[in-house]
RNA sequence: CGGAGCGUAGCUCAGCUUGGUAGAGCACUUGCUUUGGGAGCAAGACGUCGCAGGUUCAAAUCCUGUCGCUCCGACCA
């Protein structure tokens, strides 16, 4: 491929709208280019980058045994309604519509397909004979996410490999998802992410059990617990800690009413009144499922949402302040849970840190005061004790003891064991070998394609630009033809190395050294080979890897096979 | 959805405070020179200053609205 002929367009300087690395890179090697926010065109160099992972990902998931297909991105809206979370995906739903024809039936633009597949299964599934069955596609899926940020980060529109088995029973459910999971593992690995696995939470998606695959990264959007020797590693929504303890637990006296004017934060209690924020019952008010909840937590601990909805409300959200002053009759700041509990109050959920806890202080449920030597027991209306907070960092890990460390990642893939949620709503059910009509044991595992491409740009780059793995790189080869009079021995070596299957951009446009050099380090290729009168003088061709510092002199002949054995040796390494 | 910031040439940005002929660098076209790490000189082309309304003799500039983009947050009682 000649440079001039390939569509590249490279930026000088990165575009404002670029935070991140990973983005401005993306933006200026000339891989995509932003249409709208969070949708864009991947640029011919970029769909090269793309269409590798996709190479890799579709052999992995062939080798591990699942079939791949093509669902729809058009869905009609009439079969997530008949499905279990309908009111949870609307949240990021496209719908669309015919612009000429008014039908009476809604389409919505998919943002994933448990649905479909789960009514395909149904309505080809009858006997145990046909189990275990994975299916995947690799797909377009569109999500109208509240924030689109960083590139292809987190996009509305963007590619994604999603598969979904089908078994007999649990186990052998978890056997497909063990093998997803292996294969998953394989496909980072290929594709050069160092990517690991954390617990997670399974989240709107329903189901037993969780893991994100993800890569740690300063600007990622999750956030994981680890343990510094790697025996532990979940998602800040999954992760389970022992919280600091109180220093002291005095016994129990009688609790008294004090003024604080003008104190609405944890931070303003301890600051003016001295009241450690551990010994503080913070009174958060939701509306659950439609209904107002209390969450009581230590005043130094956060609450965790996904835990909350684990506890088995399906829609959660705080209250508004409005909402707040008319069901507790006292405006956030100064709220509690003293009994009596205002009647419109239908359940308190309290963390397990404030069981027993004595010499608490919280809201006085009147604007201006709170309560000091609260016994939660005694004081406090509690309908459960449940963990609901936030891990934090340096707590320690309750089965390990070792201290949790909170970092950032990104999530590149997920496989979640679901269980029988979605076969049992579309009638996917197969007759076991007792005669008996079962639904099939479902799993779903998805990576997010267009994703990993950026994320490996954030994993693979340096001051000058990105810095491919073989294994992906748009090309394995950059040929650089410095002096026009070369020209025909480039062309040589072009043909030479693709009938050896290795592929070459060749740098032909009428620019200075300088200028390939520089684009030829953004871009990043793996090898470098630089053709001019000053090389051919000194005995050859230069031969340099974008990683490393030092280059080779290579006779013109036996390029080829240099390049074949280098190339090779990358590939292997990875 | 809340907060903040930004919309001026393909890209990066200045000009706006204090209203008065639309700017620079890079990129692009042509010519000459240059030619191993983003060249020099000269000439040229490229703009409804996001959009709409208002104030004014006059608006990129002031006011209002709107759309778009980016970042932070979306739990701290």
């Amino acid at each position: 491929m000649k440079y001039s002929r390939a569509f590249l367009q490279t930026l000088r300087e990165p575009p404002a709208e670029a935070e991140i690395k990973s983005h401005q890179l993306l933006l200026r090697a000339g891989l995509a280019r932003k249409l709208s926010a969070g949708v864009y065109t991947l640029l011919p160099a970029g769909l090269r980058v793309l269409h590798h992972i996709e190479r890799i990902i579709r052999e992995e998931m062939n080798r591990a045994g699942a079939i791949e297909l093509l669902m729809p991105a058009l869905q009609p809206a009439e079969l997530w309604k008949r499905g279990p979370r309908y009111d949870a995906a609307r949240q990021v739903m496209f719908t669309a519509q015919s612009a000429t024809r008014r039908t009476s039936e809604e389409t919505v633009l998919g943002p994933t397909h448990e649905e479909v597949v789960t009514d395909l299964v149904a309505s080809v599934l009858a006997s145990y004979r046909q189990l275990p069955l994975t299916l995947y596609q690799i797909q377009t899926k569109f999500r109208d996410e509240i924030r689109p940020r960083f590139g292809l980060m987190r996009g509305r529109e963007f590619l994604m490999k999603d598969a979904y088995s089908f078994d007999c029973d649990s186990d052998r459910a978890t056997a497909s998802y063990q093998a997803m999971y292996n294969a998953y593992s394989r496909i980072f690995r290929r594709i050069g992410l160092h990517a690991f696995a954390v617990e997670a939470d399974t989240g709107v998606m329903g189901g037993s059990f969780s893991h994100e695959f993800v890569v740690p990264c300063a600007v990622g959007e999750s956030e994981i617990a680890t343990t510094d020797d790697g025996s532990y590693a979940a998602a800040i929504e999954k992760a389970v800690s022992l919280a600091s303890p109180r220093p002291h637990n005095p016994p129990p006296v009688p609790f008294e009413k004090f003024p604080t004017p003008n104190v609405t934060t944890i931070e303003d209690l301890t600051i003016k009144h001295g009241v450690a924020a551990c010994c503080q019952v913070k009174t958060l008010v939701y509306i659950a499922d439609s209904r107002p909840v209390l969450f009581l937590l230590r005043g130094d601990h956060v609450l965790n949402e996904a835990k909350v909805l684990a506890a088995g409300f399906s829609q959660i959200r705080p209250a508004t302040p409005e909402e707040i002053v008319s069901m507790m009759g006292c405006p956030p700041g100064s709220l509690g849970a003293l009994k009596p509990l205002p009647s419109s109050i239908t359940r308190v959920i309290a963390d397990e840190c404030l069981r027993d806890q004595h010499g608490m202080t919280t809201g006085a449920n009147e604007e201006g005061f709170h309560i000091r030597n609260i016994s939660v027991p005694r004081d406090l209306h509690v309908d459960e004790y449940r963990d609901l907070r936030t891990a934090l960092d340096g707590e320690l890990h309750p089965t390990t003891r070792r201290p949790l460390r909170i970092s950032r990642a990104i999530e590149v893939g997920h496989v979640f064991k679901l269980g029988t949620k979605y076969s049992e709503a579309f009638g996917a059910r197969f007759l076991d070998t007792d005669g008996q009509s079962k639904p099939a044991f479902m799993g779903c595992y998805g990576i997010g394609v267009t994703r990993c491409l950026q994320a490996i740009i954030e994993q693979h780059h340096d001051e000058n630009g990105i810095i491919w793995p073989a294994s992906v790189a748009p090309w394995q080869v950059a040929l650089l033809l410095l002096d026009e009079s070369l020209h025909e021995m480039a062309e040589q070596l072009e043909t030479q190395l693709e009938s050896l299957g290795i592929t070459v951009l060749v740098d032909d446009r009428a620019e200075r050294p300088g200028v390939k050099f520089k684009d030829a380090d953004l871009l990043g290729l793996p090898l470098r080979l630089t053709l001019g009168e000053k090389s051919l003088n000194s005995g050859g061709v230069e031969l340099k890897l974008r990683a490393g510092k030092e280059s080779t002199l290579v006779p013109v002949q036996e390029v080829p096979t240099q390049v074949q054995l280098v190339l090779n040796q990358l590939l292997t390494a990875s």
